[in-house]
DNA sequence: CGAGGACTTGAGCCAGTTCAACTCATGTGG
DNA sequence: CCACATGAGTTGAACTGGCTCAAGTCCTCG
C-alpha cells in the first residue's frame, strides 16, 4: 500500500505541526513528540493513500488539498463518505485496517504519524485520547447530519447544502487571507467527486446548477467558482433554515463528514 | 424532557449492569460506581427519551427493547440515523444537547446515568474512556457503512442488508436461548419505522418484501416473522458479498448504526 | 360492533438516471 | 504548430425505480 510516488518524508517541522487540528493548546512534551514522530508526505491527485480494507501503517493530518474517504460496492458503485480538509485527521487508530480508502482529491500535503507510535502517545497522554474522543463525536454527528442529507433529500437541497458548507468551511480557514471576500465559492474537487459525495451523478449535479444559476441563485464564473447571488434562496434551497446549520454542524469540522 | 411515565427509577442492581456492553471486564471499583449511578427506567413505544436539540441530563445503556436515534427536517421528512438494541448505549457525552431524538420504538428498559456523574467517572478511568473512543469508532464505520446503503443501493438491497443484519444481530444476542433457531428473523420495529431507517416508505418495502417472498427467497410468517428460504441469494440480493459483510461491520453493534 | 392502526396492493406520475452527443480545455507526438 | 486524443463539463431525450395517492384487508381494542 501506500505511494511510490511520496516525493520525500522529513521529519515535520514547527510551522507544520503548529498548524495540525490536534496538536492545538497541548502540552509541550506532547507537541514535541508529535513533531518528532510526523513526516511529510506529498501525493498527486488521484493517488490512493491507503486502500480499502488495507493494512494502514499510519495516520496523520492534511496539511493542503483534499483527501477522500470513499467506499466502493463489489460492482463498483461508489460512495465519499468523508472529504478531508487541511487540519482534518485521517487514518483509523486502534484497528489495523481502514474500512474506507482514502485517495488524494486534489494534489496533497500530509503529516504522517505511524499508527503504532501515535497509540503509544494515546496511551501515554489522556488529554490527546480524550481531544480523539471529542473529534470522533464530532464526526459521528455529521456522519448522521450526513445520513439524512442522503436518506431524504432532492439532489437540489444536497447541491445547495454542499455550497454553503464549502463556504462556511473556506471561510473558516481564509479568516486572514481575506481572499474569499464576501460570496464567491470555491468547489475543490472535480464534478464526479462532488457526485460520489452527494450520492447522484454528474449530469444531475451539472442540471441542478445550470438551473439555479438560470434562477439567479448563482453565477457561475467558471465551473470551479461560483458567486451566491442570493444567500436567503440557497439556504432556503437547502432545505434546512440557517439556525438548524449553525446548530447541528460543529463549525470546526463542518466538511469533515457533513 | 424525559418521560412522565417514567415507572420507577430504582438502583440498577447487580444482574442490571452485569450484562451492559460498557461494563464488561471492568475494574471491580468502576463497576461498583457504575452501579450506584445507574438508574432503571421504562418507557413506553413511541415516548421521546431525548428531543432532537434538546439538554440530555443523561445517558445510559439498552437493557431491553429498541430505541431510535432520528433526525427531523424543518417539513416534517425523518429519517432514523441507528437504532439501539439491548447492551448499546444511547445519549451524547460532553455536549449538553444531542443532535438526534431519541424515543422508544419499542416498549424499552434503559439503565441510566446521569450525564455529569459518567463523565467524571470517564475522567478518573482512562479505561473507560478508552472503551468509548472505541465504540465511537465502530459506530463510525458503521455510520460510513449505512450511507454507502443510501448513497447508493437499491429499496431491495437496503432491505435484504437489513434482514441479514437482523439475523446476525439476533444470533449474536441468544446465542443462549437458542431460540432463532436458523433462518427465522424477527423484525422488531413497525414499516414505518423500517422506512424511516431504510429512507424510502412503507409501500416500497412492503412491495420488495412480497416480492422477495414470491421469488421463496423469504417465507412470511406474520408481517414480524419471515423465514430465509435461500439464504445465498439474500446475500446476492444484499449487494454485497457474504466476506465483505463479515469484515466490514463489527459484529458487536452491527445494528448501532449499520 | 365500530374505530383506528398496521400492512398490502394498485395505478399513475415524476425526479433523477442512463445513454448519447456535443463543447471546451489540455496535452502529446509528429 | 497543427492534428488528434483525452478528459471534464454540459445538454438533450428517453426511460424507470420508487414515490404518491387511494383503496383495500386484517387485526386489536374500547
Amino acid at each position: 500500500m501506500t505511494a511510490l510516488s511520496t516525493l520525500h518524508t522529513p521529519a515535520a517541522d514547527q510551522s507544520t505541526t503548529q498548524r495540525c487540528s490536534i496538536c492545538q493548546g497541548m502540552e509541550p512534551e506532547l507537541h514535541r513528540q508529535l513533531q518528532r514522530l510526523g513526516r511529510i508526505k506529498r501525493y498527486a491527485a488521484g493517488e490512493i493513500i491507503v486502500g480499502e480494507e488495507e493494512e494502514a501503517p499510519f495516520v496523520g493530518t492534511v496539511t493542503s488539498g483534499v483527501l477522500r474517504m470513499q467506499k466502493t460496492l463489489y460492482d463498483g458503485r461508489q460512495l465519499i463518505v468523508g472529504l478531508l480538509m487541511p487540519s482534518d485527521m485521517f487514518g483509523r487508530v486502534f484497528s489495523s485496517t481502514s474500512n474506507v480508502s482514502i485517495e488524494a482529491a486534489t494534489d496533497v500535503t500530509l503529516c504522517c504519524y505511524s499508527r503504532a507510535g501515535f497509540e503509544i502517545l494515546l496511551s501515554q497522554f489522556p488529554a490527546l485520547e480524550h481531544r480523539m474522543l471529542l473529534s470522533m463525536l464530532d464526526e459521528l454527528e455529521s456522519a448522521q447530519n450526513w445520513m439524512l442529507l442522503l436518506g431524504c433529500q432532492s439532489v437540489t437541497e444536497r447541491i445547495a447544502t454542499f455550497l454553503l458548507i464549502l463556504r462556511r468551511r473556506s471561510a473558516k480557514l481564509q479568516s486572514d487571507t481575506v481572499q474569499c471576500l464576501g460570496n464567491s465559492v470555491t468547489i475543490p474537487i472535480s464534478r464526479r467527486d462532488m457526485a460520489a459525495y452527494l450520492g447522484t451523478t454528474v449530469e444531475s449535479i451539472s442540471r441542478s446548477i445550470q438551473e439555479m444559476a438560470r434562477q439567479r441563485v448563482l453565477g457561475i464564473i467558471d465551473p470551479q467558482h461560483f458567486r451566491i447571488l442570493d444567500e436567503r434562496r440557497l439556504v432556503e434551497l437547502s432545505g434546512s433554515d440557517d439556525t438548524e446549520m449553525k446548530l447541528s454542524v460543529p463549525v470546526e469540522r463542518t466538511l469533515r463528514t457533513a
